[in-house]
DNA sequence: GCCAACGTTGGC
DNA sequence: GCCAACGTTGGC
């Protein structure tokens, strides 16, 4: 069993977004990074639980726990012209962009903010924490994760 | 293969 | 809205 951070910022789509699907389900669609292409499509399985990280707003934090509820598939997106996420570069019959499907687990009873995480010195070498990072898919140890949860 | 220009991310 | 950091693009 693995665990991810994925971000998504909420004006687009929120943690209640996805619990309010049908099925509590979403793919999650529009990744256009490499690095984060490639977690997608061979390392996330069936199962691993996912901390919901909201973005680009007023409190960035983690706001609550998914789980991958379908491995890597092409992101469908990327073929259709009036999509924003287009790319005409990537061929279904070999497609560039992946994604995987997250199921809704729980929101956290509050938000774990990125100005809390900073201060931890625990969680110092963790690729959210570092400067610059853009990464909108990164791992989470088993020990980053039980640590985070415990703070909640 | 280098690197400048450009676009995007995301905190503040 | 600003801007630093970073990834991508494309000329050479």
């Amino acid at each position: 069993m693995n665990y991810w951070l994925m971000k998504s910022e909420p004006e687009a789509f929120g943690i209640n977004d996805l619990k309010n699907r049908p099925n509590q389900t979403e793919h999650w669609d529009g990744v256009r990074n490499y690095q984060a292409r490639n977690m997608m499509r061979d390392e996330m399985k069936l199962g691993d639980l996912v901390f919901f990280y909201h973005s680009n707003c007023a409190e960035p934090g983690i706001v609550g726990i998914m789980e991958v509820a379908r491995e890597g598939y092409p992101d469908f997106l990327a073929f259709d012209p009036d999509d924003i996420h287009f790319d005409p570069k990537s061929d279904p019959d070999k497609p560039t962009w992946m994604m995987v499907d997250v199921k809704y687990v729980r929101t956290l009873t509050r938000t774990i903010t990125l100005t809390e995480l900073k201060q931890k010195p625990e969680l110092s070498d963790w690729a959210l924490l570092r400067r610059g990072n853009r990464l909108s898919i990164m791992p989470v140890s088993k020990q980053q994760w039980d640590f985070i949860l415990a703070l909640e």
